[in-house]
RNA sequence: GGGGUCGUAGUUAAGCUGGUUAUAACGCCGGCCUGUCACGCCGGAGGCCGUGGGUUCGAGUCCCAUCGGCCCCGCCA
């Protein structure tokens, strides 16, 4: 039976046979998916990564292969011979694409077995994470994951097809490098030659790519992974994969373009989806402003809308005092009130107060006014104003929050959010895509009391706000850009400082020190002052991106061998300790 | 660092107010079956109730600690 493989080749997929190839004769390979036993006759599902044939062994056909067919468990891997039949009037099965055909086994060689799988590979029960992924090579198996991979795959490919016929360069650089302050944690790695000095993983490639750009690469990208030493979400892994992008010459509209361009062929060509070009802009202070985030999703409307004014000289005395300290009233309406309960109004309020914003409440329009705690509290006037501003009608609900700008942004965004989900607000299969543009330059850290990059901080300031730079730095704008898909950052860039001069500024501005910043970006500093062009870029997350196009519940989904949110592996069990031998040769001693 | 949630047979789950021998489905093992496709029928095996401690006459169930999965806040240039 060994002799199977090396005397006959595989002649097609399992999940490839069809009508046309019937009265051949074929070679398939495959894992027995399930065996249906009925004494005299024995079906077996074989499976591969392109789907499932019935393989028929019959007694009348072939009596070795049918008594052989006895010993073939779940997962056992298998070779056939057989003839491709068209099957028996009625007994087609329509839900394989398979299901009009069957093979007629004459001979068969039972390649592996193997232990009965540890769960089911059927798509409708719900496994565990934990059991998935120690078992992630059986869990990779099951069609609906593979899926996912398939789909990476041919997403990754029409990305460098998109790029290569642009006239773009793949440089790769390196995972070896040099730790970097700002930004995220690094992932470090000991030098054994060079005692007691460690190479960081990097974050992203960003001084690399603008280093090829000085060299004159022109046009670069690398699909690459980067590395991040934070804690894990849903949507974040401490490795994970980003399209890098840097073009020389160019304009903030010039990336946007390019970047539109390799959107639409990649939704286009792996999904059969047409997106309407250019997307919509928003500036960071609109996103916020309408959205309470600068990663709106807009899939869906009910936006936030400001009501301070109408409330500034009111005689409701909570609300006026949050106004005069400097605060803000906002509100969101909800069309069509009835959907949402009692108990769901008060596990609005009771959601606001998780933040302990100082005013929340909530209205029902109706004929006579408002039914609402607040409504006695209010003059008509008042009401009226609200009800033109909200846009509101008989049946409509009204949510108000009033506290600081910061807290009432984060409140009803993230409000908006729940609501949309509670009320089916949101279509599943649209692609709702916006660049989010001029962003803060700064942004001021509370933890470390400074401020520090929003972006990086090798992007580049809106020239004419550089006299702002000493006087007020958190209203310097940026010449960076956001992409948003569904409410999720799938992407984001910047056009980057190519003058040395002005990289110091911004340098100081962060409150780095001359000495600090040398250690650290000197050779970057160096580099600049070597005929720099223009240049800017942007870094998409391939992650992300597939995980919104299959509509997976998870990153982890989309990355074949995965971390657990402590950063784990189940399957490798790494990270695990090292032995006293392999410290000593690093210099290195557990603390 | 913090908050929440889950952990019972190989898998997915049930197990009420603490009370007899811990249930079910699927899977697994054996038998029967020549047109099934989640095949069917008959029979069977399978448990450290995550781990450790406590309360109690008695703990899967209550309490504390701990380990692990997941979700969130902080963090993520």
């Amino acid at each position: 039976m060994s002799d199977f493989i090396s005397i006959k080749k595989r002649s097609h997929y399992c999940g490839a046979l069809r009508a046309s190839e019937v009265d051949q004769n074929v070679v398939l390979m495959g894992w027995a998916h399930r065996r249906r036993d009925h004494g005299g006759i024995v079906f077996v599902d074989l499976r591969d990564r392109e789907g499932l044939v019935q393989v028929v062994f019959n007694p009348d056909i072939c009596p070795e292969a049918h008594l052989e067919a006895q010993k073939i468990r779940s997962e056992f891997v298998l070779a056939v011979e057989g003839k491709v039949r068209r099957r028996p009037a009625g007994m087609e099965n329509p839900t394989l694409k398979t299901g009009e055909v069957e093979v007629m086994v004459s001979e068969l060689a039972i390649l592996s077995e193997a232990k009965t799988p540890p769960f089911s590979l059927d798509a409708d029960t719900d496994l565990s994470e934990n059991i998935r992924l120690k078992y992630r090579y059986i869990d990779l198996r099951r069609p609906e994951i593979q899926k996912y991979l398939l789909l990476r795959n041919r997403v990754a490919a029409e990305a460098r097809r998109y790029f290569q016929d642009a006239g773009f360069i793949e440089v790769e650089t390196p995972f070896l490098t040099k730790s970097t302050p700002e930004g995220a944690r690094d992932y470090l790695v000991p030098s054994r030659i060079n005692k007691g000095m460690f190479y960081a993983l990097p974050q992203s490639p960003q001084l690399f790519k603008q280093l090829l750009m000085i060299s004159g690469f022109d046009r670069y990208y690398q699909i690459v992974k980067c590395f991040r030493d934070e804690d894990l979400r849903a949507d974040r892994q401490p490795e994970f994969t980003q399209i890098d992008v840097e073009m020389s010459f160019i304009s903030v509209d010039d990336i946007i373009s390019v970047m539109e361009g390799l959107m639409a062929e990649v939704f286009k060509n792996c999904l059969g989806r047409d997106l309407s070009l250019p997307f919509p802009r928003l500036s960071y202070f609109d996103a916020l402003d309408h959205y309470g985030k600068d990663n709106p999703d807009t899939r869906f409307s009910m936006e936030i809308r400001d009501l301070t004014d109408i409330f500034r000289d009111t005689g409701f005395e909570v609300i006026r005092e949050v106004i005069d300290n400097g605060g803000v009233l906002k509100a969101i309406l909800v069309k069509d009130n009835k959907r949402l309960s009692r108990k769901d109004l008060d596990g609005i309020r009771d959601y606001i107060a998780t933040y302990d914003a100082k005013v929340s409440a909530w209205a029902r329009i109706n004929p006579e006014g408002w039914t609402s705690t607040i409504f006695k509290y209010l003059k008509a006037e008042e009401v009226q104003k609200v009800n033109d501003a909200m846009d509101a009608h008989e049946g409509d609900l009204i949510v108000f929050a009033a506290d600081t700008l910061k807290t009432i942004r984060e409140v009803l965004g993230n409000l908006r959010l729940q609501l949309a989900k509670k009320l089916d607000l949101i279509d599943p299969n649209q692609f709702a895509f916006a660049w989010i543009t001029e962003f803060p330059l700064f942004e001021y850290s509370d933890t470390e009391k400074r401020y520090v990059s929003t972006h990086h901080p090798f992007t580049s300031p809106v020239m004419e706000d550089l006299p702002l730079l000493r006087s007020d730095p958190g209203r310097v704008r940026a010449r960076a850009y956001d992409l948003v898909l569904n409410g999720s950052e799938i992407g984001g860039g910047s056009i980057r400082i190519h003058q040395q001069k002005v990289q110091s500024l911004i340098f100081q501005a962060l409150g780095l020190g001359d000495e600090e910043v040398r250690l650290k970006f000197g050779y970057f500093l160096d580099a600049l002052e070597y005929g720099t062009p223009p240049h800017g870029g942007i870094a998409f997350g391939l992650d992300r991106m597939i995980m919104i196009m299959s509509g997976a519940e998870s990153i982890r989904d989309v990355i074949a061998f995965p971390k657990t949110q402590k950063a784990t592996c189940l399957l490798t069990d790494a990270p695990t300790k090292v032995s006293i031998e392999q410290l000593m040769e690093l210099s290195l001693k557990i603390a």
